[in-house]
Parts: C-alpha cells; structure tokens; sequence
DNA sequence: ACGCAAACGGAGTCCGACTCACCTTACGGA
DNA sequence: TCCGTAAGGTGAGTCGGACTCCGTTTGCGT
C-alpha cells in the first residue's frame, strides 16, 4: 500500500535531491555526515529526516537502487554462460562493484552480514537473485547442493567489508575460493 | 626496545585493571564506552588516555593476548591431524573463538579486513599461524598452492564480522566452503 | 483568494570519543 | 627520614555527528 496521498510536489522534489546527493556520497566513499548529505541537495537536516528515518535508512534507499540492478543480471548471465560460469561471472562482477566506490561495500556488507530489517528488501531480493543462479548448477550437478543464495550472499559479506589497500585482488582472489568451494561438492566435479 | 623506564607501581596496577576491565567488556560483547571501561578499573578517562592512546589501541592490546593463544594451535593440530584436517579443525575453532562474544568477532574482523597498523601484530602472527597450517598440506598436495596465511585471514575475516542471529550455523558452513575451496585445486583433489 | 495540513528550517540536545590544565603521589637521593 | 620532582591521575570540557522539536512557510484543494 503506497501512502495513502501522494507526495506533495516540493517534498518529491527533495527526496529526490536527498537520494541523488546520498548517492553521490556514499558510492564516491567520501562518506560525508547527514548535515553534509542535506546541505549538498539544498535542504535542511530536519527535511532529511522527514523523508528518511535514520541515516542508515537512507543509505538502506539508496542501495536498494543499486542492489535491482545488481539483481537484474544473474538472468543475463545464465543466457550467456554455462550455470556454473555465470556463477563465477556474478562472484567477480560483485567484487567489481563494490570497488566502485567504499561506501557500496560497507552497504554491501551491512546488507550481507546483518538481520537489521532496513536492509530486508535488498537482502531477498539478492538472495533470489542468487538462488536463481545457484539452482540451474545444482540441477547440471555443476554446484553442490547444500548451499542457498542467502549462505552464498554471507559469505561475499566478508568480502565487500574489507577495507585494506590491496582488498580488490585478495577480493578476486577469494571470491575465486569460494567459487571453488561451491563446486566441491557438486556431483560432477573433478 | 622497552620503555626507558619501568612504569611505576600505581601505574602498573591501573593499567592492568584496564586491561582487565576492557577485556572483560570487549568479549561479553556488551559494548562498553570507554568511560564506563574506567569506571569498572577505578580509574578516570585521563588515565585510560594516558596508558592507550585511542580506544581502538586499547581494543588491540586485548585481543592480542587472544591472538597469541589461538595462533599456539596451529602446531598442536598439525601434531594430530593430518595437514588437511588439522586445517579444517582450525577454521572450525576459529568461528568458535569468535561466537565466544560478540565483540571477539568485530576484533577480529578488524584485525584480518583492515590495514590499520595498530592491528599489525595481530595480524602478522595471525598470517604466520596459518602459513604454518597450510604449508604441510600444500606439500602434502591436500592444499591448492596459490594460497598464503594473508589470504585466508582475509577470507576469514568477513566470517567474523557476521552479525546476524543464526550466524554461527552459517559461518560454520561457509568455513566448510572455504575449507573446501582451498582444497579445490590440489594436486591430489577429488 | 483562503485555510490548513503538509513540509521545511535550523538551533538545540544527546552521546561518545578524546583533551588539557591542574592536582597528587611514588620514589630516588641527601 | 624527608624533599624535590617528574610520572601519573583527574574530570570538566571540547568536538563531531546523529537526531529532535517547534515555530514558520507553502502547495494545493475548495
């Protein structure tokens, strides 16, 4: 059920502009405080968090912009590549994605590693996303089958948290694990 | 080079019961400011500041007795278990340590995804711990040889930093996928 | 045009890490 | 044994960032 009226024009317009400078914060990592944030988009605190909660709701709105996109492809990939290549593709896309900016990791994580409701959304909807890579692999016994997406989603958690200088390589290099460790199981591997 | 001079009695003693008191408030996870960690010592913020310089010092000095302990492990696994083995039981304890207290594991999150020098200690005796672990098993062609200490500490870290409330189900299995995974390309998998 | 609920502004509160100017005390030397 | 002094201790105060509150402004239905 949407609100029961719609927004009034000015307030759509600054939450508008509260997300698109959130964005722009948090994806650059300069993570800017909630007085930076409103003053960027030309309004005041107290108009943030009309709109927004807490901070952490804001950053939760934000990426669940972020986390549709990122769930829109597991699709694609399967159209491309074999079940458990598209897995691999997906592992190394994400890692990928969270060096855009820090701030998407530290979001990535709170979403992966945490029960916090604000993230419930992005949490299913990428462990759907993920079931529904995992599932065409478990079903050609590419991939083991005691794992799920929520499982896999945790493990990345670890991953995209990490915050030392050369994280993106050890990243990749991990993600590499446990792809591996996905396929150890699986009927077919060898 | 030790301090110039040794501390004094009563400052010897305070820094002790600030050890104790930080120890005790870090691993029951109770997140303890750094005030009330002074008040349990007997002592005021002015001296928890004199003996380490931030909070996060303070936290580093405790877990690095814990580090020590558990980095002992390696050598007693290795002297019962096969490499391989001795590995898994290692990773396996590890997410027991962290379940041990919330705050453990944020500690040793710290340590294993961050570059922050004052965890350094930590850190490079933890990578050593685990070069130790893996070198026999890599000799022994159980281990896949493009891995090193640093790299499952890394992986090991988001494990750690899990907060959610089955969590430990879960890190117990995504230590097993990384077990596996490390075992994935060895000369004698399958 | 008017009224008013919706929305906005921004000074102020709260909370936790950290500082500093002043006071207290251990302890080595006479 | 007592003194000088530097090491050590204290706690009110600063600082920064999230969040609140209430008086003021404004979009919009009538």
């Amino acid at each position: 059920m949407p609100p029961s009226r719609p927004l009034r024009a000015d307030a759509r317009r600054n939450r508008e502009a509260l997300l698109a400078a959130a964005r722009e914060a948090f994806l650059t990592g300069d993570d800017a405080g909630v007085e930076e944030i409103a003053r960027r988009a030309g309004v005041s605190v107290g108009t943030l968090y009309r709109h927004f909660e807490t901070r952490e709701v804001l950053v939760a709105e934000v990426y669940r912009q972020e986390a549709a996109e990122l769930c829109a492809t597991p699709t694609r990939l399967l159209a491309q590549h074999a079940p458990d290549e598209a897995l691999r593709v997906f592992l190394l896309l994400l890692v990928e994605h969270a060096a855009v900016g820090r701030g998407m990791g530290e979001v990535l994580e709170n979403i992966m590693t945490t029960d916090s409701p604000v993230f419930d959304d992005a949490r299913d909807e990428m462990a759907r996303a993920l079931d529904e890579l995992l599932a065409p692999g478990v079903a050609a016994g590419l991939i083991r089958s005691d794992v799920n997406g929520r499982i896999v989603l945790r493990a990345l958690g670890g991953i995209c948290g990490m915050r030392a200088k050369g994280w993106k390589d050890d990243a990749l290099h991990i993600a590499t694990l446990l792809y591996d460790g996905l396929r150890y199981g699986a009927a077919n591997h060898g």
